[in-house]
DNA sequence: ATAGACTCTATACCCGGGTACCGACTCAAC
DNA sequence: GTTGAGTCGGTACCCGGGTATAGAGTCTAT
């Protein structure tokens, strides 16, 4: 139980690498609130602040909202056995991440594809990739 | 060469399934304009506005911003002899789709590690997946 | 006891990607 | 020729995720 000094939202910004006002700024959004505050309005926080920004800074590379990241946060705290709940919601991240995935391989090899098929075209005559692209279907990402 | 009836705004967006004023706005964006007025400034369009949307959306599924696409369009219209500058511009939009799958699965095998350690975890205790996106970096997705 | 750095709240603004509403006009059918 | 649906341009608004600015109060070192 490392006794851990205060730390003013300043402090916090800067070790967690973001500036103030996004801290208040989650504050409104329910992200994060200061663990206290000084008698003079000041917010305190510790360092568990600063994990938390990291922790939400991680989630939203993995594609949360902060809405969603809110949620995961309560879960963190209610949690001690609602692990499954938090599993799920990565689980349907995670199919959410592959399907993106998949078209974007669709993308990609039809994209390969016609560049393919212009270099191996003699210049002049109808570009191959405009024609492609005014056709229907290309890469078709159903969605 | 089907001899194309006009289509008016609104018959438009119902063919495609989104609001007159998103195609309005496409226009602004500079990303689909209709094939003509009428004297009373009526839109007049052709079904290759649809199936532009229909493009549009596709894209803006894979994470292409519209200004992006206008690009992707662009190299529709610019065309007509200039095949090496499309063929360029395909390529580096592969080059973009390429990156974006990299980071894509990055973000896959971080999430598939976080599942994994949850369910073999028993039950109880604090949560790995809340424990890992607390610590700094995991797989790290650059960004 | 005062300078300079920090913080407070509140409000406004930014970007992207739309959506909604306005009053005026057009068009087709009756 | 009137009615009702469709359209026009303009402006304003929405959400998400912040960032900026202003004017007032606080804290610390000297």
């Amino acid at each position: 139980m490392s006794k851990e000094r205060p730390l003013q939202i300043g402090d916090v910004a800067r070790k967690a690498g973001v500036n103030v006002q996004t801290l208040r700024y989650y504050e409104r959004r329910k992200l994060l609130a200061p663990v206290r505050r000084k008698a003079s309005g000041y917010r305190i926080y510790d360092e568990d602040a600063v994990r938390t920004i990291h922790f939400i800074k991680r989630a939203q590379d993995l594609g949360f909202t902060l809405k969603e990241i809110r949620e995961l946060l309560a879960l963190k705290v209610t949690a001690r056995g609602q692990c499954r709940r938090v599993r799920d919601r990565a689980t349907e991240k995670l199919e959410n991440v592959r399907a993106k995935i998949k078209m974007l391989r669709k993308i990609e090899r039809t994209l390969v594809k016609l560049v393919k098929t212009c270099e191996s075209e003699n210049t002049s005559k109808p570009c191959p990739i405009i024609e492609a692209l005014g056709k229907e279907k290309m890469a078709d990402a159903d969605k």
